[in-house]
DNA sequence: CTGTATCCATTCCGATACTG
DNA sequence: CAGTATCGGAATGGATACAG
């Protein structure tokens, strides 16, 4: 089990918190890419999304959740808990119950990404028309 | 040359755009989550905030998202063009020059970008400490 | 129910070479 | 400079089986 970052992941030449001037997601090695990744990757976004309402269950965020596997949806709650965004409540039930919510940081992060997502979903049809007009010009000027 | 979940993509049960209710992320096969995935991918967002301040030709952008190639970087402006996020102008001189630039709705995106990065670059002492902590745990009841 | 472990296909992505 | 094409290794991610 590895959060993908963390062996992968190799000094090279400057770091970014070396100095004051703080966390610089656009250096390669800056700590805070991998958080950013975390929040933001595939299955991230929407389990942070999802949480911002509710707490849930495995299995309810598993379907709520639509598309995502059970090894994905275990291994991005484990990152997400890690990066303190998460808050993970085992009762020591049988059957055993846990319910997984966000923290008070990862509630300001859901907002946030919530507003973008949000933000998508309404523009949609935008981007949608926009794909048609690239899609169109492509086969004006056919490579094949 | 495929954006990736344009060859993946198959419809299955219910779509999301069917019924006047909107793009909702959260279904498998909504055409949202894939510019989701675009804006927040690990090149999507880099791409997007570094453009939010000012144009870039292509191997300045290339410098400018550490670590990116160029071949992630192509696809990744590929996308976002397609989707209307971010504008090609290309001049026809010699040596060619070729400006990449938001459009007005690639701003929009950026600054809901921009909010969360800066967000976390803000709280990463937390995060990072959060870690620690959790780390720490992860020892002490040692499998291994 | 809540997960972890394993297997395997697909995809990602960097390095390199090459075109215009 | 601005890319595209191709290759191969690494990582992602799903299905299944299994454990507590």
């Amino acid at each position: 089990m590895q959060t993908s970052e963390t062996s992968t992941q190799q000094e090279s030449s400057g770091a970014c918190p070396d100095d004051d001037l703080a966390f610089d997601v656009f250096s390669r090695n800056c700590p805070s890419r991998g958080t950013l990744e975390h929040v933001t990757g595939r299955w991230g976004s929407l389990t942070v999304g999802a949480l911002h309402d509710t707490t849930f269950r495995f299995n309810e965020l598993r379907r709520r959740v639509d598309g995502v596997s059970e090894k994905m949806l275990s291994q991005t709650l484990h990152a997400l808990e890690r990066d303190g965004l998460v808050q993970r409540e085992a009762q020591p039930t049988n059957p055993p119950r846990v319910d997984y919510e966000l923290t008070p940081l990862g509630h300001e992060v859901a907002e946030r990404l919530l507003d973008l997502i949000h933000f998508l979903e309404g523009r949609m049809p935008e981007v949608l028309a926009a794909r048609e007009r690239y899609d169109e010009m492509r086969e004006g000027l056919g490579s094949r």
